[in-house]
DNA sequence: GCCGCCGCTTGACCGACGACAAGTGGCCGG
DNA sequence: CCGGCCACTTGTCGTCGGTCAAGCGGCGGC
């Protein structure tokens, strides 16, 4: 395991409060994979016995109803581990995760991580905050798709994109529009003209950059501002 | 406390691994209360510092933008305790929550619960547990929304309240329409009219009753058959 | 360098849902 | 017993977003 990997472990939800040494102990000798795009991690219903911790690229966690059709439920990206809790519990996995870019992952043996959580208070909370974000993650979904218009969801997407300080951005979007689109709950078609009205209030996005000269605009109007 | 209060606590996901001793402990001399209908249990932003548990009556989680819309993250039931992942970790609340009928809350002192689970593993993992139901909760919730129409998500509210014994059902609706509405990320005129549809797939709903003689013909419609 | 594929955009059309409004029936207070 | 309130239903209409289809541009294979 690299440099790099370690740094990324060491800043994760999972092991941000946990000393080196027990880092060590619970990782042993896993060695991180390096996976191409659309490489299935975790599949619906699965007991999952090696957790996965993504140390660089992005995972799309998606539902998939018998018919085909197919919901997003979140993307996650480096530091984020996936299925924590039913992994911990044993139990299996409410949703699928698949890469959605070249990713590299590293696999926790979740008996290991088990073992070591009895006994270490603090582990255990670290488990809980981890499951805590999730959680937060997802209210925030929530609250998106049902109250809030294809083009305000996409203002909220982007805020979450944004650094906090108030100050002019410019970067990159992180994965593919029509992943966006579905992360949003709207078709690529949607996600298009959502982004063309979202010009009148401040936001340029060019293939895949994406300009926010007055992020204070784009904030005013996630909050109810008309137009 | 009485013998019905301490069975449901003995039943929540939070305590039902947990021995009655330790249950003891951590409740302390915490006494029910009975609390009316709409009365605010947790602040949104608010460090919780006593733990809501429902013991009986219903509970609406919300998140109001700025802006007087509001969006209801999920209705819960007794057994459940609010935002206790949040309480734990000392962190603000990513929603608040308020009761929707008359309904009976125990309040756990939230550092007597975490002074118990340094040192009880099991306890820790009871705590993950319900934080896992949470999220399984909204894992299904978000799949609903994103990708189903009104009807299909009406559907997936009644299959939930069905038992899972594939015989015929009849009960009443937890609580109204509107909020049922509201949490499916609808208005309420549109839940009338996917009342009205669902009348083709053998569900009856006269005021507050729910008729399903035939549950197998409901989920063939929410697996993606036509109609 | 050319061609084809794919992701994205734009336009036309249409069905579903939200807003508004009127009407019904149950419940409760006077 | 009457009147008003409230939850719910039903109707109409406008708009948002999904579907289908065509066109554009970049990138990779040949």
């Amino acid at each position: 395991m690299e440099a790099t990997d370690r740094a990324t472990v060491a800043r994760s939800a999972l092991f941000q409060r946990v000393g080196p040494a027990d880092v060590d102990a619970i990782l042993g000798d896993a060695e991180p994979e390096d996976l191409p795009r659309g490489h299935e991690l975790v599949t619906r219903g699965e007991v999952i016995g090696r957790l996965p911790l993504i140390l660089s690229g992005w995972v799309r966690i998606y539902r998939s109803g018998e018919d085909g059709g197919e919901a997003v439920v979140a993307i996650v990206g480096p530091g984020r581990a996936i299925g924590e809790a039913a992994a911990l519990l044993g139990r299996p996995a409410h949703a699928g995760a698949a890469t959605i870019t070249p990713a590299r992952i590293l696999r926790i043996d979740v008996e290991r991580l088990r073992s070591r959580i009895v006994g270490d208070a603090d582990l255990a909370f670290a488990m809980l905050a981890s499951a805590s974000l999730h959680l937060r993650g997802m209210v925030g979904a929530l609250e998106r798709l049902a109250a809030l218009s294809g083009p305000r969801r996409l203002a909220g997407f982007l805020c979450d994109l944004l650094p906090e300080d108030g100050r002019p951005a410019a970067f990159d979007l992180p994965y593919e529009k029509s992943l966006i689109a579905a992360q949003l709950g709207m078709t690529p078609e949607s996600l298009s003209r959502a982004i063309a009205r979202l010009k009148k209030h401040g936001v340029t996005v060019t293939r895949e950059r994406v300009e926010i000269p007055k992020p204070e605009v784009l904030r005013a109007y996630l909050a109810g501002e008309r137009g």
